[in-house]
DNA sequence: TCGTTACTTGTCCATCGGTACAATACCCAG
DNA sequence: CTGGGTATTGTACCGATGGACAAGTAACGA
């Protein structure tokens, strides 16, 4: 199985030839031509219109993975549905571009960790699932822990809550640990945003 | 590494016991117990609130595959936001089951080729592709700067940031720092609350 | 009565987060 | 060339945070 690299610009990227040494820096043209079913070719998305060099690819078999320097969720989308089954960081360590061959080469699909919860949030809300009512989250909550979430989720301190409940800030951090563990979130960062949008309350 | 399976119904599924002999048939209850980080639970979805038990497995580092005798693109894409890895037929070839479990492991997500190609090819339209421009707010700070505050935004802690946009955690003090005074706020909170919206750039 | 749940508080400690004191280097306009 | 803005990193300090380990009270149902 062969490796092909496509790159617009001039730039060296030394962790491609140290995670796949065998393989060839080729143009995009090159790429059409000489990649077969089985191969992996990996488009860097500085390409012009890479979504369209992907696609036959990647519908004949050729294993397409694509790489940016600045990542995001859009362009993950936007790759996959453009046939690539790999989605990652131009400057992501050897042994993860080697993940990353293992798991396309086994029909997997490839997409940094923290790219995936928010493509998969999007994708599935946009086909009309559940968009994860705070509601539903609050209701696993006794009455105490969801005044002190609800707090939290406006930016107050423990220090601001245990005032505001007329209880000590260890008691706050109590009904705080619990919201932790029920909501599995783990700080109040990831709280404030599964809770973003219900912090009008007092 | 150890293998769970859950499964509501008294069915026997002799795939599993050819792929993985060493596999056990557990419960619901005595997944959670018993999973360790790194472990693979297999979890059918006749079992009452599958998304439930698989949410928590996921945040805690387990890997979750989602099995079903009747998959649709609507519950794989289910699966995955409920912090599944994988999603494949019940009665799949144990070679298969073997390819999505090597997949998996490897931080990999395994999805059948044609339901992933329908769902995401339906959405990315639904989605619309919108490059989301800066805002008002994040106009008066730098590149930089503006990196850091997305990503805090998205609650992400100083030392992920530092791993992501490859800086030390120093350098990401610093361009915060900026960010506060720039906006105006006292911490990150503040931060995301006033950015929550735009927690969706890379 | 006993077990469970919720609510409360305590101490201790490791880590995180934010700031104040810097410094070095690059680039660009004047 | 020189100053200003940007990006980077360092040390040090200290409050905030979250978990570990405990424990007391009150209410409620079996």
């Amino acid at each position: 199985m062969a490796h092909w690299f496509v790159s617009h610009g001039r730039d060296e990227f030394p962790r491609w030839r140290e995670a796949f040494p065998a393989a060839r820096l080729v143009s995009a043209a090159d790429a059409k031509l000489l990649a077969m079913p089985g191969d992996a070719v990996w488009i860097m998305d500085d390409t012009p219109q890479w979504p369209s060099l992907a696609m036959p690819l990647g519908q004949r078999g050729v294993i397409v993975v694509i790489m940016s320097l600045a990542p995001s969720g859009h362009d993950a989308l936007q790759a996959l549905q453009a046939g690539a089954r790999g989605y990652l960081h131009a400057l992501a360590k050897p042994a993860l571009m080697e993940q990353a061959a293992l798991v396309t080469q086994n029909q997997g699909i490839w997409v940094p960790a923290d790219l995936m919860g928010r493509v998969l949030g999007a994708t599935y809300q946009a086909l009309g699932g559940e968009p994860r009512l705070p509601s539903d989250e609050l209701s696993a909550l006794t009455e105490r822990e969801r005044d002190v979430a609800l707090a939290v989720a406006r930016g107050k301190s423990n220090k601001e809550v245990a005032r505001h409940l007329d209880i000590t800030e260890r008691t706050v951090k109590a009904h705080l640990g619990a919201v932790f563990r029920k909501l599995g979130v783990r700080d109040r960062m990831q709280l404030v945003l599964r809770l973003g949008q219900h912090a009008e309350v007092s």
